[in-house]
DNA sequence: GGGCTGACAGATATTGAAATCTGTCATCCC
DNA sequence: GGGATGACAGATTTCAATATCTGTCAGCCC
């Protein structure tokens, strides 16, 4: 017989399908089409097309997740790993959209179906930021009071650099220039009171 | 005879057909239509439907930025006006969206509409938030090289609290934490390497 | 004379019938 | 038995015919 079908092949397949047709023509027909099946088989793997929309959607972030943790390096200073984080994540998404914009518009799309799908690619990223920032305040190179709440507030004013609403400003020649003023802001803040040089409180 | 037909009359009775209507409504022939008029009428006094709208939208972007210049206060810091400023500008436009989400909604596509508006706008506000760090830098309250640049990157950082595409945002409980702990950042930033209470230099 | 009108051509939007899609399930086949 | 199938009902989308709108302009009327 045939190679049993799995979850996985059809999350691939769906892969493929929004790939080609885009977010609003890719129907689970096409998917069990792709995959030489019944659509009736599908909906054994999947409750319904937004799981499965849903489904691919997070694979898709999970890599992403996976990729951004291996920008950190142990041995950099906070400030620089928070840079080089941001910066990271800035060229990702810069790259994809302008690479592969009709990729990046799906995905965008995936992303916005969900209720669910923001809060949790949003939580594991400011989670990300939240340790930085700690390691900064274990070494004294940063202050805060509230490691959470200045982490959220680091991702909030860096906005404009991930948030895909954004993404038509990423294309101005002197968006590198925006973003290294906001980041320097935004470590500078989280330096307060302190002299780059100095390791004592002050 | 009858009054004579005047820019300004177009101007209000086409703002209340986009009120009543909508931007995807609102037609030329309904304008003519609130006046009593021809359509023919209307495009004696603007070229196009386009140049209309944007009319009626620079009119009301001016009104905002009269508003904002109110709210700065010649005796206070320039960390105060700072704050006080951005505070100012999400509050109006959170109220806005919360208490006439459809003229909220319109006012989005009109400004969205426009090549030219979006800079216009964007230029005025950017340039009073230059003027407040400039004032800042006289005070020896801020520390930046370049007060431009520096005016865009707190823009930019706040980005969250007035951009409409993060409109859905403001209705989070906890929106004014997440302004307060971008704007605490931001303005520790600009103070770099000083102490509150100092005036000095380091 | 100078602003206003209304008929007109081409462009855009609306509508409703037809086609397709989603999700279910009785049935089939290995 | 357990997974796959395909016919089906209701929901959604497509498409083409129809209606409306934009922008122009020759002529009208105060």
């Amino acid at each position: 017989m045939a190679e049993a079908l799995t979850g996985e092949a059809i999350l691939v397949a769906t892969e493929e399908v929004l790939r080609r047709y885009g977010p609003a023509k890719a129907t689970v027909v096409d998917v069990a089409k792709a995959l030489g099946v019944s659509h009736g088989s599908v909906y054994r793997h999947f409750p319904t097309k937004a799981a499965l929309r849903e489904a691919v959607t997070r694979r898709w972030l999970d890599a992403i997740h996976v990729e951004m943790e291996s920008v950190l390096d142990p041995d950099a200073t906070a400030g620089d790993n928070l840079r080089a984080w941001l910066q990271h994540l800035f060229d990702r998404k810069r790259l994809s959209h302008s690479d592969e914009p009709e990729l990046f518009a799906t995905y965008k799309v995936l992303v916005s179906e969900s209720s669910i799908i923001p809060d949790y690619h949003l939580g594991h990223l400011v989670g990300q930021i939240a340790r930085i920032v700690q390691a900064g305040v274990d070494t004294r190179e940063f202050v805060t009071d509230d490691v959470q709440t200045t982490a959220q507030a680091v991702w909030d004013a860096t906005q404009v650099f991930h948030h895909p609403a954004h993404a038509q400003e990423w294309g101005n020649p002197h968006i590198q220039d925006a973003f290294d003023a906001v980041v320097s802001l935004v470590v500078d803040g989280l330096r307060y009171n302190r002299i780059p040089s100095a390791t004592g409180d002050a």
